[in-house]
Order: C-alpha cells, then sequence, then structure tokens
DNA sequence: AGTCGCCTGGTA
DNA sequence: TACCAGGCGACT
C-alpha cells in the first residue's frame, strides 16, 4: 500500500482504534514474513504509532515494538470487540472484516476488549518484526530513510538533492534513501503537476521547476492525504475501506487517455522497471 | 543503473 | 498464456 499517503492513512485509523489496546496473544501463521519473539509483545499495550517513509512501527509500553511494512499488498485491519461488531466492519467496501481471518492473513493479534488486528497480505511481500523500540532506528530500512516530504524535506535540502544527482529525476523521487515515502503513484502524478518529463536528468532541472516539482510532490501527497490514499489496488485503511485518490490521478495508470490539460494521448513507458505514465506534450 | 526475485491474482 | 500490479533488496 503503498506510499505515504496510504500509510498515513492507515497510522492516523490506528491511532484512532488501536492505541491503548493490550496485546493478549500473537498467531504468526507465516513464519517467512514474521520476526522476533513474538512472546516480547503479550501484555504489552499499544501506546503510540510511528511512521517513518513507507514503514510503520507500532509502540508498546513495555519497551518492545512491533515495525510493519506493508510493500504491495499488504492490509492492517482493525476489528472491534463482539459487543459492537459489525458497526464499523458492517459499513466496509473493499475488505469485509468479518470474514477474517481468511487464508491471506498471516498474522493474528489478539486483543483485549474482544478486538483483533490482523496482518493480511496477498503477495506476502511485506513484513511484520517484534523488535525492541530502542532498535528501531537501527534497523536497515528505517535507517537508511531520506528526509521525508511535509516534515524535514525543506525546498533547500530538496534542491541540494535534485541538483547533486544525475540521475532521471522519477526514479530519484522513488529513491528512498533520498526521499521517503514517494512510490510510483504519486512520482508520475508530480512530475504532470510540475510539467517535467520523468526521463530528465535531475541536475537538469532549472531552479524554477526545482521549486515547482517540489510544491508539486506536497500537493499530490496532500491530496492522497485528504482522501485517504489511492485503493486502485488491494489498498484499503484500517477498517478495511478504500481510498479515493484513484478518482485524482492525473497521469498514473492512464495510458491511452487523454491528458487533462491538452488532451494529448497519455503514453507509457517503462523507466527505472517501473510504469511511467506521462503527457508528451505537457511534460518537457 | 538495470534486472530479477519474492508471491498471488486480475486482466487482455 | 502472458503480462501487469502503491516495494524493496540482492544481484550484475
Amino acid at each position: 500500500m503503498p506510499e505515504l499517503p496510504e500509510v498515513e492513512t492507515i497510522k492516523r485509523g490506528l491511532d484512532k482504534y488501536l492505541v491503548g489496546h493490550t496485546i493478549l496473544d500473537v498467531d504468526a501463521r507465516l513464519p517467512r514474513i514474521f520476526s522476533g519473539d513474538s512472546k516480547k509483545i503479550v501484555g504489552g499495550k499499544i501506546i503510540e504509532i510511528r511512521r517513518f517513509g513507507k514503514g510503520l512501527l507500532i509502540d508498546l509500553d513495555n519497551k518492545y515494538s512491533i515495525a510493519v511494512h506493508v510493500k504491495m499488498t499488504g492490509q492492517l485491519l482493525y476489528k472491534e470487540g463482539k459487543e459492537t461488531e459489525g458497526t464499523k466492519g458492517a459499513v466496509l467496501r473493499k475488505v469485509d472484516i468479518r470474514s477474517l481471518p481468511d487464508i491471506y492473513t498471516h498474522v493474528v493479534f489478539k486483543l483485549d476488549n474482544d478486538a483483533t488486528l490482523f496482518y493480511r497480505d496477498m503477495r506476502q511481500f511485506g513484513w511484520v518484526k517484534i523488535i525492541e523500540t530502542k532498535d528501531a532506528q537501527e534497523m536497515p530500512f528505517f535507517k537508511s530513510l531520506g528526509p521525508e516530504p511535509l516534515k524535514d524535506l525543506t525546498l533547500e535540502k530538496f534542491k541540494g538533492i535534485i541538483s547533486k544527482n544525475k540521475t532521471a529525476i522519477k526514479p530519484l523521487l522513488m529513491d528512498q534513501a533520498k526521499i521517503a515515502g514517494i512510490g510510483n503513484i504519486y512520482a508520475n502524478d508530480a512530475l504532470y503537476v510540475a510539467g517535467i518529463d520523468p526521463r530528465r536528468s535531475s541536475m537538469s532541472l532549472s531552479k524554477s521547476e526545482q521549486r515547482k516539482l517540489f510544491k508539486a510532490i506536497e500537493q499530490v501527497l496532500k491530496k492522497g492525504i485528504e482522501v485517504g490514499g489511492a485503493s486502485e489496488w488491494s489498498y484499503v485503511d484500517a477498517l478495511g475501506g478504500a481510498g479515493q485518490y484513484q478518482n485524482f490521478f492525473q497521469v498514473y495508470n492512464k495510458k491511452g487517455k487523454p491528458c487533462k490539460n491538452c488532451g494529448t494521448i497519455i503514453e507509457k513507458i517503462i523507466l527505472g522497471g517501473r510504469g511511467t505514465f506521462f503527457c508528451p506534450t505537457c511534460q518537457k
């Protein structure tokens, strides 16, 4: 699920529903995606959810944390207690929480008050790790992240990153070590909003283009968060609900459709191994 | 910097 | 049947 706005939406859902619960039991059904000692978190109370790039940390009050990366199809799904079961799950649209756990559910966290947290992942690319909270920043994934848009990625830092690299601008935006959180959807859309060809060498951008791209990144990420992320594929929020950013795609997944600005047909190429969509007229 | 592998499912 | 998919890491 993927990118910053989607993971942020999950985080906010977990803030609302998961914090305060005590973990009573952990059932790791697919050991390949699970690491660490599940016994360490039993009895721990969830006190905070933190997001770094596309990764999440669920902190407990006993010095342990659950680190989660959902990669392409992972989902963190919260089901409330029996007394009110269905009032949240029933309105669900993409994943019916009442049907869990199913064959794609790989970790089940049994919580107090009859609530449950499920980690569900069709493609099994994601991971769940039990770690000591103090070790989180030392994990390779979290340690390698660059600055975050909408947080510590300032225009000055962005200009520095852009001007020091000669790689194509789109793969650079998606390099988590350079900038954390941008994935394929928002990289495509931000470059469209900024009017920049995704194949351009990063260092070839003018000062004005650097500023436009910085603003475009903030704009598309903010919009993504505002509408709860993009549920074009399997992404859902913590209650199994769909986001709406797919209705606001500028160029992502729009091959063959007319550009919203000039009507030119949107093209698709492969860049850095990923599908890349752009308007050959508006993006130079 | 590019390609492949990890997996499963949806679509042409 | 072949190719595609919000990611990432380990290879060349």
